[in-house]
DNA sequence: CATAATTCTGCATATGCTTGCAAATTGTGG
DNA sequence: CCACAATTTGCAAGCATATGCAGAATTATG
């Protein structure tokens, strides 16, 4: 590796960093053939940029891609019960249902009733377990987890939704806006929960206020696609939503 | 494990501790190649940070104010960490593991290090959500949910596992004897279990003293096809496994 | 009560950080 | 082609931190 060049170099650091690997000055500097101080003030450059955080010795990721999904499932707020609530009286007994990942359907799965006829489809495990003890029918997609959603990704799951006729999808949200629609931080989200919207009737989004007029990296659906939106935004602050057909569900 | 960052280190032990971790002096000074003295201060300054509790020997994690659903799952009191701990030598970083489901493997999955080159596969859920709160890549075996025991089970598992080349299998124990071998009460989860001592190299089962000398209705495996039993029995009592070649390692 | 294990304390050493500065490299304009 | 400025890089001195060791104090355990 004869890359003498700063950006080079300090490009390498960033994949590096954004694999979750954690940099250590003094191997780096052998690597790269340059002094520990070089390599520190390039870490340096990188923390400015937000990419990294210096530590004793190195540096290391920036705190992960913001607290692992368990944690945020695990510290459910109250507020999600509202929108999950609100989304109970939309289920019968018998129908077929999809469910997303994420704090808001995981809180919806927890207060679900019995079902007796229904069946559960889902590629988050957190949400099968809360299926499981509720006493419904549960199929779980499997494939890869996604270490930020917590969810199933990968070519298999999305083939195993496309095999399902179900009735509704509830999709959690990571960002909802008027003209880009529905959002997903990570690539595999975003296929998967496009393959559940795919393959329900309708798709139904739970979606906190603050997850409303954001932009994630990856589209999973237009606004159009969207049948349904729970929120416990502003009525006004949703007219964009239904004038592109988006039924709205206030908690 | 190439953590010789102080702050990267001190990281690792706040990730077991919220995850209901118990951290040990000798272990961890082991483990990370340092001193008795470094791990108990890192052990303090944690504790200063309030996510720790020192006490003889090591550190607790301090108790949280309420547990969601997904925090017992996920973080369910280590009751069977003889067994489990019995297991951890076992495992290299690399190794392709097979996790069956059942309180003993989740037990062990609890208490996993991180081994960021490692692949767990694993049919049940709550199994999944601790490996993946360790930071391992798993994969997820899809399927309908057993209720008797949380893991996924049909003829998409199985194939799904018999795409798999994994270097251990940890199974589960429902029952286990001499003649029958290790039993199943449900069919699907026979199956399953089947199919991931089939696709992995060695076959490894943990079983408390109670699920010795008993019958369930399926079969799962022959006692020659175990390479390993993990149990809290005493010696005696299992001199009719190691005649079948069955190694036994007690707890 | 005696023994062993564990913890605390102080200290020497090694390692890493900061600052300032000089040499080397690159870019620019005459 | 040369002179000049800007950037990058390496080096050294002073300071701060982390680590490991040894001895004293404390706590478990039989």
């Amino acid at each position: 590796m004869a890359l003498t060049l700063p950006d080079a170099r300090q490009d390498a650091f960033r994949a590096r960093l954004t694999r979750g690997q954690t940099l250590e000055l003094s191997a780096l500097s052998q690597e790269f053939a340059v002094s520990i101080d070089t390599v520190r003030r390039d870490l340096k450059t990188l923390e400015a940029e937000g990419v990294a955080r210096c530590v004793r010795g190195g540096a290391m990721p920036v705190s992960r891609p913001s607290g692992t999904a368990l944690q945020r499932v695990a510290l459910a707020a109250p507020g999600h019960d509202a929108l999950a609530s609100r989304a109970l009286p939309l289920i019968e007994d018998g129908m077929v249902l999809l469910l997303d990942g994420g704090a808001t359907v995981h809180a919806l799965a927890q207060i679900l009733p019995s079902l007796p006829n229904s069946l559960v489809v889902t590629p988050a495990p957190a949400v099968a377990l809360a299926c499981l003890a509720a006493g419904i029918d549960t199929q779980l997609v499997g494939g890869r987890l996604s270490p930020s959603g917590a969810i199933s990704v990968g070519h298999g799951a999305v083939t195993a939704l496309s095999d399902v006729a179900a009735d509704i999808a509830f999709l959690g949200t990571c960002s909802l806006d008027p003209a880009f629609g529905l959002g997903a931080d990570d690539l595999g989200e975003a296929e998967v929960k496009r393959a559940m919207a795919t393959a329900s009737h309708r798709s139904i989004a739970l979606a906190g206020a603050d997850k409303l007029g954001r932009r994630s990296r990856h589209r999973v659906l237009n606004c159009q696609d969207l049948d349904m939106l729970i929120t416990n935004a502003s009525p006004e602050s949703v007219t964009l939503y239904k004038e592109q057909g988006v039924e709205i569900c206030h908690a």
